[in-house]
Formats: structure tokens, C-alpha cells, sequence
DNA sequence: ATACTGACCGACCGTACGGTCAGTGTATTT
DNA sequence: AAATACACTGACCGTACGGTCGGTCAGTAT
């Protein structure tokens, strides 16, 4: 009944390992690499901080592998899309209702890489690209490909854009939503699922063939 | 109207505190505050550290004053931003693209806000959103609505959303194109306009009244 | 019994941090 | 000429940082 065997089966992982990885990912995601000493995370975890260097190298090593193991629980939303049944604009209204539910279950782990993304550091984006999301966005990328190729995509537009976009809204969302609330005209951003539904009724209207009318009265 | 004595009639600044605030704001906006330390900004500044604490009571001082004057100055600028005069869809992209190029302009100063607004309190989110944010989406609100009088936006969308649609999109890219950059198939994300025509497309076809094809080729 | 391994710890190191203070130099006022 | 005001500095303080080191201890294979 335990949940004890996530990731256990790649590589050993030590109880103390597992809860320094564990104190790691809220700490830094909180308040960032400047803002988190190893001591802090020594004590969180319930472990000495020498015992932190003997599972990582130093503070970086520690950062980074936290980044791909959290980069790796995001890429379960692209394979939502990519295996759902349907066609293309079934899945994809499915992901579009889901994907920020999913979002804020994976809060501290978005935090973690969203401050990287914005950070706005050239050599950062770099090595979050080569190393952290690109796989993932490439993923995305071929899907929403696939669905114009299907003819479900309006001809004239960038897949990598369409998803880019669709992302960016609910990232932004997910960013935002806490200063939202303060801005009195933004009533549809007080429940999540109002925002992402009047959202994605506007993007999809936008960027899907308009067959017939495509259930967007309201 | 000039923008160059902006709180300097208020309180007498020597060289030396000028080059403290100018250092501060590059060094604060690149690293955030827990990645800048005093003596940094005293080198940067070509001035002694002690000479800071002479200025201001504490590091928690300076950055407070940094903020303010971010604040203020980025209101101000947002009100002289070019608005275009051709029908509602000019005026947007017009607006969308001055926007844009506006965040740009202004990139430290706005990095410097954007960090406090997502990761600070909410209580200094709230009065930086209102002085900053509030007035541009007030603005872009009141467009949409005369669109949506004229007849020529889509009955049912709510115009506060669309104007946060579309804040969020030049946004989203002043935060993410450092790592966008990178991604070769994200080629739209090279060059300012071609992401803001682009997405403007989506977006306006997704909020528009569809009369005729909504002159989306390229 | 012995030898070895790997998780783990307390104590320590050099450095950099935020902040303080006594004092200097230089205008302006009296 | 003396006094006041203020921008400014070098040296210093206590603390916390990232990182290292010698060593303990339980488990295990020989």
C-alpha cells in the first residue's frame, strides 16, 4: 500500500536520497536556486548536508537533476494527447479541458521549470531546450502537424505556433492567476475551468477548419 | 511632454545615487534580488558599499525604491502607446504590435516587475497590477467593446478576456523567446513581428465576426 | 573473523554576505 | 575663519554560504 516504488526501478535511490530529491523540488521551486541553501534542504529532507554531497555533486548536479525528473512528469500531458482516441479536434478539446487541471496538479514542478523558461537568460534557455523540454515540445509540435495534415488545422498556419499558443494560454493562466483575481473586469478568470473553456473556445475558433459551426455558441 | 525628469524634481539625487539605482535596476532585473549582493552593485556602480547604505537604509530599501520607480515609469510609458486609426482589426494588431515592442523597449524595468508580481506576495502583486496592468487593460477593454457594439466582435466573448488574450500573448513571448530561440522549429519565434503577425491571425480569426475569409494567407 | 561497501554524520574551511562605523574631503553657510 | 551639511570611503563585524574531510555504522560477501 505504500507509494514508495516511483522511480526506484532505474536507478537504487536510498530513502534519504528519495527525500532530499523530495524537500529539493519544493524548496527550490518556492523560492529558487539563489534562495535555497543546502542546509535548508538538509533539514527538510531530515538529513545532514554532508549526506547531500554524497548523493549529488554539488548544488547545480542537485538543481539539475531535479529539472529532468520534473520534466519527466510533465511529458505525461503530451501523451495524453498523443493517445487519446477520437481524432484530432476530439483529442484536442479533450487535452484543452484537462491540460490546466493537469497544470496546477503538477504545481511545483511547473514552478521549477517555468522560472527557468522566463528567466530570460540566453545560456538557461539553451540548456532547458537541449535538456529539459525540447523533446517535449517536439512531441507537441508533430502532433498538431499531424492534425493539419488531417485537414483539422486551418491550412495557412504554423502548427508549432497553434501549439505554442494553446500552451502559452494556460501557462500564462497558471502564472497569472493569483494577480487575476485582483483585476475587477477579469470576472472569467476567478474559476479555472471558465478561463480555460472561454479561452479555448476563442483559440480553437481560430485555428480549427471551420466545417460546420464548430459548438461554439454559448 | 518629456520623459526625462521623471522623479528627479521630487528629492535632489547626486551622481553617485543615480549610478547606484541605474546599476540596481540592470543587476536586480537580470538576477533577482537573492542573485545581487551589495558589493556588486557597488562595483557596477563604480561607488563604495558603504556608500549605498548612505542612500538607503537596506538592501530591502533599495530594491523597494527600484520598484516603485520601475512602477512609475512603466505607467507612464503605457499611456503613449500608439493605438492606430484604420478599422477595429488595424487597431489591434497595431496596438499589438506597439504593445510588444513596448515590453521590449522597457525589458529590465519590466522583468524587474514581472518577478515581484509572480513570486511575490500577493499584497505588492495587487498594487503593482493595479498601477501597472490596469491601466492597459483598460484601454484594450474598452476597444473590444466598441468592437463588440460595432458588431464586428463575436457577441458571446466576453471583451476583458479578449483584451487578456491578448496582453497574455505579447507576454508571453517577451517571457519564453529567450528559450523559443533555440527551438529550430520554432521559427516564428525569430523575429518580433513575425510572432505577433502570426499569432494576431489565430487569435482575430478566433474573436472576429466571420463575414468573409478573414484575409489569413500569407 | 575479515574485508569491503555505501549511507550517513559532526566538525571544519575559506569565502562572501548584509550591515556598521569612525573618519575624510568638499562645498556652502555663518 | 569657523561651523554646518553631506557625499563618500576603508576597515571591520557576525553570520551564513557551498563544499570537504575523517570517521561511524549496518549490511554482506568471503
Amino acid at each position: 500500500m505504500q507509494a514508495s516504488e516511483i522511480s526506484t526501478a532505474a536507478t537504487r535511490q536510498s530513502a534519504g536520497e528519495i527525500a532530499i530529491l523530495k524537500a529539493a523540488i519544493r524548496l527550490f521551486s518556492e523560492n529558487g536556486f539563489d534562495g535555497v541553501s543546502m542546509r535548508s534542504v538538509a533539514e527538510i529532507a531530515g538529513v545532514s548536508k554532508a549526506n547531500i554531497y554524497h548523493h549529488f555533486a554539488s548544488k547545480e548536479a542537485l538543481y539539475l537533476a531535479i529539472m529532468q525528473e520534473s520534466a519527466q512528469k510533465l511529458s505525461v500531458l503530451v501523451d495524453n494527447l498523443e493517445e487519446g482516441d477520437g481524432d484530432f479536434e476530439q483529442r484536442l478539446r479533450v487535452f484543452a479541458q484537462g491540460h490546466l487541471d493537469h497544470l496546477f496538479g503538477n504545481a511545483s514542478t511547473l514552478r521549477l521549470i517555468l522560472r527557468e523558461v522566463f528567466s530570460g537568460d540566453d545560456e538557461k534557455g539553451r540548456v532547458l531546450v537541449e535538456q529539459v523540454v525540447g523533446g517535449i515540445l517536439l512531441r507537441l509540435f508533430e502532433i498538431f502537424k499531424e492534425g493539419q495534415e488531417a485537414g483539422v488545422l486551418r491550412a495557412g498556419l504554423d502548427p508549432a505556433l497553434c501549439a505554442m499558443l494553446l500552451l502559452g494560454v494556460d501557462l500564462f493562466y497558471f502564472q497569472s492567476h493569483g494577480m487575476l483575481k485582483h483585476i475587477p473586469q477579469a470576472g472569467f478568470a476567478l474559476q479555472r475551468e471558465q478561463y480555460s473553456r472561454e479561452m479555448m473556445d476563442v483559440i480553437l475558433n481560430g485555428m480549427l477548419v471551420q466545417d460546420v459551426e464548430a459548438g461554439v455558441q454559448q
